[in-house]
RNA sequence: GCCACCGUAGCUCAGUGGUAGAGCUCUCGAUUCGUAAUCGAGUGGUCCGCGGUUCGAAUCCGCGCGGUGGCUCCA
């Protein structure tokens, strides 16, 4: 072993110690400060504990609460705290994994009965214990023998040590009483958590595999600051204020009802005006960009899906045959369709195709219907029934880069519409896949040409993409910074070949084309979800169910209000009177509570002048007072303009 | 599908073995009001369903259905 090592700091300094100094020693060199908000290091480009000797020359950084990657450390840390609590009160409990998750961490633990809400409480007050007892966190690395002595009753532990290489380094961490198997790093000691709350418990199956045991998981947050911990039970209860099943039906948008059937909407009058919208605007761009809307049934032979190569994989996502005209053959039973592309592929198959006629792009707007899951659905953002808006655009091989191009624009327009941040993944070839890798490397190279082309950055997903062709998912950010999967661009051979598509080429041979599956909003069902919480239930003028809610003070000013609604109407306007036989105070509360953009009030001066008392939603009391010919206009060019805030607050 | 929790009026919820309740909504009457709840009266319940225990079940037990949080899967 050498005298000295050298270790390397960020500011390029170095400095010489004798072997075996720790990250911690170094850190109380620099400075005590320092030393203090330590609470990891990282060592070469990995996260080491701080007092985790070092024996060879490294690059050394001091990482402190203000490190994300120090949060995972605490995170983690936290984890071992909670099954130090766990294993304390329920010393027969067989411990799991117990990891830093984003925002927080979970560990699992196999015992006789599930915890209560009770019990959660008991073991946050056990964990003050221990972090109060500070015990060390102490990293050991030992033999896979000595590990196994360690972990006797811990069936999930021995499990995992089997599954080590020989050559692999076996640590173990221990805090006080209690030990784990866990390859770190942690914090110094228990001491350092200090602001945490224990969330919720649930049921994880063993290894996330539905045939092993379920194991009960307690979920927990951890943050460095106080402060930080408020933001963040905050944001959850901002997330919980912006639910789209408890505002949908506030704002009477949608219901889910037993007798219809779960995870399948009834779009109420207001709810149903927001995807009318969302339709209308989406089509009327498609069309702007040479797509042809086409219509195709909703249920089809089950041999279409055979052919689709589908129901194989898909079968248990679809519902169950049914049986239409005689006997029980293959050929006379039908599937509700699970998606549009075997019926779009027909279409093209309909007739030759030059390759003149690419890309021919065929979209619809299309209900289609999933068996999923009972226990996945969830309002709207997972249900059974869902309408895709969706395209088939069938290509040549040199036509994808400026297919993608195209629709990286058109979901770039759509999304900023609505105010939404996004991010892209490309997904590349899996292992397993269909195809050689020439085509795959075309395939690819046009996806990220075209990105490149619209200065976009991108993440790749190293083979990420479908076993048929290479794809770009996009990451909505919503108004709380929460993200939600958004349009799917979709490269796929695969269907083509099944269904033997061709075009003839300008050497006048048969040639394959590729198909390109793209949605932009996803499903309606999930985007108008996605879309009440983004805005909160106050929808930008042009999707709000009503727009203009007018209310005369007196039944002396029904007539004009009545007038000025018909007026509105003809221009395209949603338009209400409110002429209940209530306060003024009342109704106007009424109107804020239904999120209605606009409210005017029509009183005795009003129709005098013929002007309008417009109130903006959320605004107060603040008003305008305008001819009514001037409002009417602003309101349809705020419509016309789909402006995400209302005139004169830009 | 699996684990836990939950299911009472249209909505939010109280009611833990002894005659089903509140507020809001809705209907009717009065009120005609200038920017976030006017007053009064009334309607409204298979206490999720089925079975069991009990003299007696919204309440306890079993099964089913549905919801919620997760697991899994995905858009």
């Amino acid at each position: 072993m050498p005298e000295t090592i050298r270790v390397t700091l960020p500011d390029g300094s170095s400095r010489d110690v004798a072997p075996g100094t720790s990250a911690r020693e170094i850190a109380e060199e620099i400075g005590p400060r320092l030393a203090k908000a330590a609470v990891a290091a990282r060592v070469s480009g990995e996260v080491w504990d701080l007092n985790r000797p070092i024996n060879e020359d490294i690059t050394l950084e001091i990482l402190t609460d203000g490190d994300p990657a120090a949060l995972d450390v605490l995170r983690h840390s936290a984890a071992h705290v909670l099954a130090t609590a766990v294993r304390e009160l329920y010393p027969e409990a067989k411990i799991g994994f117990g990891p830093a998750i984003q925002d927080g961490f979970y560990y699992d633990f196999e015992v006789p009965r599930p915890f209560t809400p009770d019990d959660l409480e008991a073991i946050a007050a056990k964990m003050r214990e221990v972090v109060r007892a500070d015990y060390r966190f102490e990293r050991e690395e030992v033999d896979r023998e000595v590990a196994r002595g360690r972990f006797e009753d811990d069936p999930l532990k021995l499990e995992r040590l089997d599954e080590f290489a020989d050559d692999e380094t076996i640590s173990l961490y221990t805090d006080g009483p209690f030990i784990d198997l866990c390859r770190g790093p942690h914090l110094p000691s228990t001491g350092r958590l200090k602001h945490f709350k224990l969330l919720h418990a649930a049921g994880a199956y063993w290894r996330g595999d539905s045939r092993r045991q379920m194991l009960q998981r307690i979920y927990g947050t951890a943050w460095f600051k106080s402060a930080d911990l408020e933001a963040y039970l905050h944001r959850l209860e901002e997330a919980e204020r912006r639910d789209h099943r408890v505002i949908g039906k506030r704002l009477d948008l949608f219901s889910i009802q037993d007798e219809v059937g779960p995870g399948l909407i009834l779009w109420h009058p207001r709810g149903a005006v927001i995807q009318f919208e969302l339709r209308r605007f989406i089509e009327d761009e498609i069309l702007k960009r040479g797509y042809q809307l086409v219509y195709t049934p909703h249920v089809t032979r089950e041999a279409l899906f055979v052919r689709s190569g589908h129901l194989p994989i898909y079968a248990e996502h679809q519902f169950p045959p049914m049986a239409a005209g005689e006997g029980e053959s293959e050929e006379v039973r039908y599937r509700t369709k699970p998606m549009n592309c075997p019926m779009h592929t027909l279409i093209y198959a309909s007739q030759q195709r030059s390759y003149r006629d690419l890309p021919i792009r065929l979209a619809e707007i299309a209900t289609v219907y999933r068996n999923e899951l009972s226990g996945t659905l969830h309002g709207l953002l997972r249900v059974r029934g869902l309408t895709m808006d969706d395209a088939h655009i069938f290509c040549r091989e040199d036509q994808i880069e400026d297919e993608i191009y195209d629709i990286l624009d058109l979901s770039d327009l759509v999304l900023r519409t609505f105010g939404f941040e996004y991010r892209l993944d490309v997904a590349t070839r899996p292992e397993k896949k269909i195809g050689d890798d020439a085509t795959w490397e075309v395939a690819e190279q046009a996806l990220m040409r075209a990105l490149d082309r619209r200065n976009l950055t991108y993440g790749i997903d190293h083979g990420g993409g479908a076993f048929y062709g290479p794809k770009i998912d996009i990451q909505l950010k919503d108004a709380i910074g929460r993200e939600w999967q958004g349009a799917t661009i979709q490269l796929d051979y695969q269907l083509p070949e099944r269904f033997g598509l061709e075009y003839t080429g300008a050497d006048n041979r048969p040639h394959r084309p590729i198909i390109i599956h793209r949605a932009i909003y996803g499903t309606l069902e999930r985007f108008v979800g996605c879309l009440i919480e983004h805005f909160a239930g106050a929808f930008p003028l042009w999707l709000s169910p009503e727009q203009v809610r007018f209310l005369p003070i007196t039944e002396q000013q029904n007539a004009t209000a009545r007038a000025l609604r018909q007026r509105f109407r003809e221009a395209g306007v949603r338009a209400e009177v409110d002429e209940r036989s209530e306060t003024l105070n009342y109704r106007v509360r009424d109107g804020e509570l239904m999120k209605v953009p606009y409210m005017v009030v029509i009183g005795q001066r009003e129709v005098q002048d013929g002007t309008v008392a417009v109130r903006v939603r959320g605004a107060g009391k603040k008003q305008e007072i305008v001819p009514a010919d001037t409002f009417l206009e602003r309101v349809t060019g705020e419509i016309a303009s789909r402006a995400l805030v209302p005139y004169g607050s830009a």
